[in-house]
DNA sequence: TTCTTACATTATAATTGTTATAATTAATTT
DNA sequence: AAATTAATTATAACAATTATAATGTAAGAA
């Protein structure tokens, strides 16, 4: 709930208006701790906002994003998701079912050092995932 | 030259047919040191192949994939990349012009060995991007 | 070689995720 | 409350990719 109440200032002081629309991706975003496409977002708050359009709900989590309070995290050629953001952390992504764990790693600044002196970048973050199969799916793979 | 006929000898061995489509495409990728998307390749070879359809280029670009020759990069809601595999390394980008260079790293092998112990997961690989300003970009943009 | 079968390519249509547009509605400022 | 600004909706457009069906091509069997 803390987490809610940060988000909804942020959106305050930046001058974002709260719409309901807007408490309810937020909302859901935060409560469902797995990594929802908009489109599951969409469909989640069907029931509590029937009239809403699915451009509502990606250009919230546009503006979420430009505020710094979400993710757009964009995988193979599936569709993209989103993760709200709380803490620094990595992704480990089941192959076979797609479940998203994820995973902190403290030492990976150096890497960005590194990259900056070698290639002349002025860097400013990066991305790491992981792949592999999830405990389920593998006890099940043949071997 | 080495790469090329390194690339053909292993998609004989896995049994897939050797085209002039796929033989260009393949060059056009190792020649060209850049990531292209397959709609690059494509307008690329449209003169040396007038009548090769996009899904030409999408089909083989698959077949490489799968055989392990190219790997597929997804970043962004821009359209996929294709990277000719020859040593692992990472990409460095730059936000403002989209360039991407190679980078290469060492010791991230550990970071996998950690992912598993924790999450449990059979892991199996793991990619990471750096994204900043090149040098440029970096250059040119407000103090 | 010719026949047969399996694989590749082509052209096109369909699909999917996302964004743009215009009209309507709601919220904030004056 | 009136005026202004922003948000939502519904819909159309778009772009990247994939599926489909027809045609073409190559490799192995007869």
């Amino acid at each position: 709930m803390k987490q809610l109440k940060e988000a909804l200032d942020t959106l305050k002081d930046t001058g974002v208006r709260i719409t309901p629309q807007r408490h309810a991706v937020l909302e859901y975003l935060i409560n469902s701790m797995s990594h929802p496409t908009a489109d599951e977002i969409y469909k989640a708050l069907e029931g509590k906002f029937p009239n809403m359009s699915v451009a509502t709900v990606y250009n919230n989590l546009r503006v979420f994003r430009e505020v710094g309070l979400v993710k757009e995290l964009t995988y193979g050629d599936a569709s993209a998701r989103f993760d709200f953001v709380t803490t620094h952390h990595y992704h480990v992504i089941c192959e076979n079912c797609g479940k998203i764990v994820d995973f902190h790693y403290p030492g990976l600044d150096e890497v960005e050092h590194l990259a900056s002196h070698v290639t002349g970048f002025k860097v400013e973050n990066h991305r790491m995932e992981i792949y592999g199969s999830c405990p389920e799916c593998a006890s099940k793979e043949v071997h």
